[in-house]
Formats: structure tokens, sequence, C-alpha cells
DNA sequence: TGACTTTGACTTTCTTTGACTTTTAGACTA
DNA sequence: TAGTCTAAAAGTCAAAGAAAGTCAAAGTCA
């Protein structure tokens, strides 16, 4: 397994045992894994974004941490968030973060994932320019998360 | 044989052993074959197409792959007859026309039949000239249906 | 001739590493 | 006690590496 992907795991293992948050040592961890500490930073910053649902907050010097938090909100801050979080450009890989996340939450099913995966999908827009598709993007996922707040 | 029908039958083999997906690291695949990476992303482009029933996603950088699922033409005569109905422009009117017949015969829900309409709506899509927003939405459409065969 | 193939150079995206910077708690001094 | 020093963290950034994507030119075949 690819190193990045193994230290997501473990962290998400973390944040499963700890209830919702998990409060890694970076360079213990690091050590522990067997890599350089910024390795820990550069998983976290790509995969525990606010866009993922994930807060982080850390501290340097002794006694230093970083403490991930897996944000809980119910389904209509869930749908706001995301609603304002959401640019008024959009790549598919980053519409695809949000609707993972949306689904893990349990807002919406995995079948409604696929379903909105697919309208959005760089292939359902390759006759746009790629800037006009994200645009494009951008306002279908608005449109959607419209129906889902009633 | 010709190479590119030979990659295919490779693609094909791993699919089935997959069970309906195959996960392809194109270098290696190449490396194998004994020809360019750049063969291997063509015979995917030009043969495992949405309209042939495949979907694909995909990966850059370390630990990079290409994933192809088999969407079982077999499953809906029903959504296969939408998809052939579907011309390759579609009004939101006539957009909205399938949908409440794919609502009615049961093969979506009353929420999933919004959160498609909303996708789909001209509002969505109103950024865009009529005649190209008629055909992206039909690219649209034809995208879910395919998701909506499993 | 025209559609499909093959190739390879170049681009973009994601990962890994390491050198250097900044912040902080705690120890040490005056 | 207040101020300063120090070592222990975490942060930042750029370079190198690893894959896949793109595109156009050249080749092939019906």
């Amino acid at each position: 397994m690819l190193l990045s992907e193994h230290i997501a795991k473990l962290i998400e293992e973390m944040i499963e045992a700890g209830e919702g948050t998990a409060n890694v040592r970076r360079n213990d961890l690091a050590q522990q894994i067997g890599c350089v500490p910024s390795q820990v930073s550069y998983v976290i910053s790509s995969r525990f974004t606010p866009e993922r649902g994930y807060i982080t907050e850390s501290r340097r010097g002794g006694g230093g941490y970083i403490r991930i938090v897996r944000a809980p909100m119910t389904k209509n801050n869930y749908l706001m968030h995301f609603f304002h979080a959401l640019g008024n450009s959009v790549s598919f890989r980053e519409g695809a973060a949000y609707i993972t996340n949306l689904m893990e939450s349990g807002i919406i099913t995995q079948r409604e994932a696929k379903l909105i995966s697919a309208a959005i999908s760089d292939s359902a827009l390759d006759r746009l320019d790629t800037k006009i598709a994200n645009i494009i993007r951008a306002d279908i996922m608005r449109h959607i998360l419209m129906t889902l707040m009633v």
C-alpha cells in the first residue's frame, strides 16, 4: 500500500478510536511508520481537509500535537456548509470529495452519490472547456444541494 | 492481431477476473505488452467508453491507476430503452418527461427524480447557450442512466 | 481518401524527501 | 519573579520522483 494511504488509514483509526478526534504527535507517528515527519503533514493537509469534513488544530514546541476532529454537523448545517464552501468553479475531484462526505454523513445514499457523481463527471461534461465545465459543475451541484435541503 | 485489440482483450480479461472491475496500472501494462503507455490510454478511451457500458476513473502520481468498471448492460431493458431513446440533445421539458417516466415505473425514487431534475434544470445550465445546454443535458442524463444500470 | 492506430514528446497531478523556519514549554539565570 | 536560553515540536517550501493525461505527427488499412 502507498505510504500516504497507510498514514491516512492509521489516522482514521485513531479518529475512530477517539470517537471523532485524534491527537497525532507528528514526529512519533512518523518514526513509528518510518517516514519523514513532513509526510504526515502532507497526508493531513491533503486528506483531512474541511472539504472532507475535518477540522484540524495544532501546536508546536514541547508537547506539541496535531488534533484532527471530524466535524459533527446536522444535516442542514452540513448542506449549508457545503453550499457555501462550494466555489463557483469546482473540479470533479473536489466535487467527488463533497459527495463522498455527504454520503458518509448519511445525507445521501450510495446510489444517490453515484448518480450525482455521474451528473458532474468529467466525461459527462467533456464537451465543455475545462474552465467552463468547472463552473457548470458548481452550478449543478448547487442546484442539487438545494433540492436536498427541502 | 492488432495491438489495440490485444490490449482490449487483456483488459476485458482483467474485468472478467475482477468481477466487473479492472485496476489497470498503465505503465505496467504497457511494459508487459511492450508498447508505449499512451497506447493503453488510447484503447481505454476508444473502447471502454460510457456508451459501451464502462465507467472509468483514474489517478496520477505515485500509486496511480486506471479503474474500469463495467455496468452490466443486461440489467434493465427499461433503462436501455431510455438510453437509446435519448437523443444527443434534450430540452429540459423532454428530460423532465423521461424522469417522470422513470419515477412512475419505479426505477427511481421521487427524491432521486428531484435530484436529477435539479441537475439538468434550465437554471443549473443557464450559463450555457440553449443549444449547448441541451447537448450537455443529454450527456448528463446518459451518464446518470449508466449509473442506474447496476 | 478517411477512419483508425501507433508513437513519443510534453504536461499535469500526486507523492516523497529533506532542509530550513517558527513556535512553545520548560529550564536556567539575575 | 521576570527575562532569556534551549530543545522539542510542528510548519513551510521547493526539488525530485512517479504516474497518468494530452496531443499531434506518422503509419496502416479498408
